[in-house]
DNA sequence: CACAAATAGAACCAATACAGTACTGATTAG
DNA sequence: CTAATCAGTACTGTATTGGTTCTATTTGTG
């Protein structure tokens, strides 16, 4: 129901090839390679999330990508926000939401923002040196204890 | 930099309304007068609410649409999930995933299940009975106690 | 019973956003 | 110098979204 764009889905596949490495730095082509992904598209989104701040960038011959700072200190929420630009779940919950013309009959305008901080603490929560390793320490598993009034509803797949 | 469309947006615009009557079944068009928004996009989602058991549905004269169940048994996931079906955040996440030709180079897929746990977790803690109080009890803040070493990112717009 | 008020459902269209490509320029190791 | 590599911009075909329209079907009311 709420989609990544396949951006943001690659970055999270390429950061973990670079916490992987660690200190290494790899080029956009090994990358590419390794993750049989398109190299014009590797490229793109590694330069993305250097601009961000979250890798360095080496040019020139022999040159790469590395992680700008360790692996536990980068969350799901910073290569998504690098990606896709800041969270905002709606148009109106933008910073510069002057423009919603409905605001005046718009009573939940003021809750989008609790929805935004879930999620955002959601995704702040999973870090990248958790993604990297294969094998989840804690496996997938549904909290079913909170709301099991709706527990048919939750069980849906996801 | 997760976006949900605007059909769920104003989902749970009109959700909250309907909670508001609380029990009083209230017309499309008449939602559509109070919010202002346009007729037959409410109508489309009225109705696609209603499929999915989140809204009885009275036709005829005097008809109109009210909730299925208490407001406090209704969440955010509950009405994002109706309007954009399950939640699948990348395409590999999906229970029909067997055609993620990259599978085998793609060592994060055993992850997204979880960040998809975690949003849908966020999003059913949320109740449509705590959105349709125009003032929300606990007030807007950031659990900034989490992850404080990169609380310089984290306080970017959200 | 006939009519009007309402939902049900499908089909349709324009605009936007996404995924991916191409090209040109800048930097640096050997 | 030259090849490898990153930086940046611009472009394009396709899919999705936002929204409309039209035609049933149901049901209360005069």
């Amino acid at each position: 129901m709420i989609r990544i764009t396949r951006e943001a889905d690659y970055g999270i596949v390429l950061m973990t090839c670079l916490a992987r490495a660690d200190g290494q730095p790899c080029s956009a082509a090994a990358l590419a390679r390794q993750r049989r992904l398109p190299l014009p598209m590797v490229s793109k989104i590694l330069k993305a999330l250097a601009r961000a701040g979250l890798l360095n960038s080496q040019r020139g011959a022999q040159g790469g990508y590395h992680l700008a700072r360790p692996a536990v200190h980068i969350s799901a929420a910073d290569i998504i926000g690098a990606l896709e630009g800041p969270l905002a779940i709606t148009e109106c919950s933008t910073d510069m939401h002057d423009g919603c013309s409905r605001q005046e009959h718009c009573e939940v305008s003021s809750h989008w923002p609790r929805i935004n901080q879930a999620i955002y603490t959601a995704l702040q929560s999973i870090s990248l040196e958790e993604m990297s390793h294969p094998d989840s320490p804690r496996p997938l598993h549904f909290h079913s204890s909170q709301r099991t009034a709706i527990a048919g509803i939750a069980g849906r797949p996801v």
